[in-house]
DNA sequence: AAAAAACATGAGCTTATGCTCAGATAATGT
DNA sequence: ACATTATCTGAGCATAAGCTCATGTTTTTT
């Protein structure tokens, strides 16, 4: 029932949506995306409707709907917007990863994945809660794109002997993403300390050891 | 708004809640809850509204509310039977494991958390979005005890040598469970598969041989 | 058998949320 | 100056979810 509720609403939504082209309806836009953000993380998702949305964006709800099919078509690009920034701040640090061995590459991945980490962790984590049951999500994109760069990393790396770089990727993403996103959220103040840095260099190292082993 | 009406009605509930003396009333009880678990699992949590629950259970809406306070006590009480079902599984391979050297220890460890986490993913991972956005919540009670017999588990053997316990036992605990909680619900039939057991503990192994060799 | 207690029922109340729409105001074009 | 297009407004509609309560049924007690 809210699943095709849903639909229809996107559908006759998206149709309806204008685009803004002048810059008092851009700014509309932009307050409309920060108050959800703010009210998200600061209130939390049952706190996020339309009515607080609207009027902590100082506008109206017609506007709101004039430029967004629904509440959901909200959170999607605010989702969007926070993937897409997570994910640049770790290509950011990326471009010579290969070049390097691996005992320096590893370090910097690993302050690559704290510091994408850090954009925005409590809106991080009501995004994923809010994302539909399915798979392939916007808020998996980061750590498709992350297991992606994982995999890459150890394909390239000649002084590292795994079977299946892609699998080893996934897997120690989800390591290294689980300690991050509980860490960060519960105890941010930790995210600054050079321990979590060197504890998750040891865990990712201290693997790929023992693979190596192995092999 | 929200949060207050919800402890009203949670008060007002818990008083008006009847404990079911006979048989018959007992087994609405598991019914409502096996509906829900069922519902929760199948459909997603925005399908379990009291409607259905009570549809799916063959009792009426009234049979329901005259045993628990509203939705979110069913929920709760569902999720305290999963922490307590997880952390009977964990307790189990524990016995004996204090005695055991660390190499194999540690394997008996991971064993018993990839089993503990089998219990129900699906529906740990749907009782996980539901809980409330504080810390402290039901479900976080498991992982509370992960790292309560990591520390223990790390404190007790001599031959690992980290500094506080309990500091790495958490940061173990979210990562073999970042692993193990994205793993089995996506790919829930690597649950079987030795690789995974073995993936998780290099993992451990490999982080505890480079603390030891950092002291 | 009668009274009391436990249990079950479901129509309907209350509330709140997402969303629409007809009309007002401001910017832009001619 | 006028017309057109873009933008904004907010009262109110439709919907659905949580929940209540008066009534009926079954079980237990006396």
């Amino acid at each position: 029932m809210t699943k095709s509720a849903d639909k229809k609403a996107k559908r006759s939504a998206e149709n309806r949506r204008r685009a803004p082209s002048q810059a008092r309806s851009r700014a509309t836009v932009e307050a409309i995306l920060t108050a959800t953000a703010q009210i998200l993380s600061r209130e939390g998702p049952d706190a996020a409707t339309t009515k607080a949305i609207a009027a902590r964006a100082g506008v109206s709800i017609g506007s709101l709907y004039q430029y967004f099919g629904g509440l959901d078509e909200i959170i999607d690009t605010l989702a969007r917007r926070h993937v897409d920034e997570m994910r640049a701040v770790l290509s950011d640090a990326l471009a010579e990863l290969i070049r390097l061995p691996i005992d320096e590459a590893v370090p910097r991945l690993m302050q690559a994945m704290i510091t994408s980490h850090q954009v925005d962790p409590t809106l991080d984590h009501v995004l994923h809660r809010l994302q539909p049951m399915q798979d392939g999500t916007i808020m998996d994109e980061f750590r498709d794109f992350s297991a992606t760069v994982a995999a890459a990393a150890l394909r390239s790396h000649p002084d590292v002997e795994v079977d299946d770089p892609e699998l080893v990727g996934a897997f120690l993403t989800e390591a290294v993403g689980g300690v991050l996103k509980e860490t960060l959220r519960r105890f941010p103040e930790r995210l600054e300390d050079p321990t979590l840095e060197r504890a998750l260099c040891d865990l990712v190292l201290g693997f790929l050891a023992r693979q190596r082993r192995d092999a």
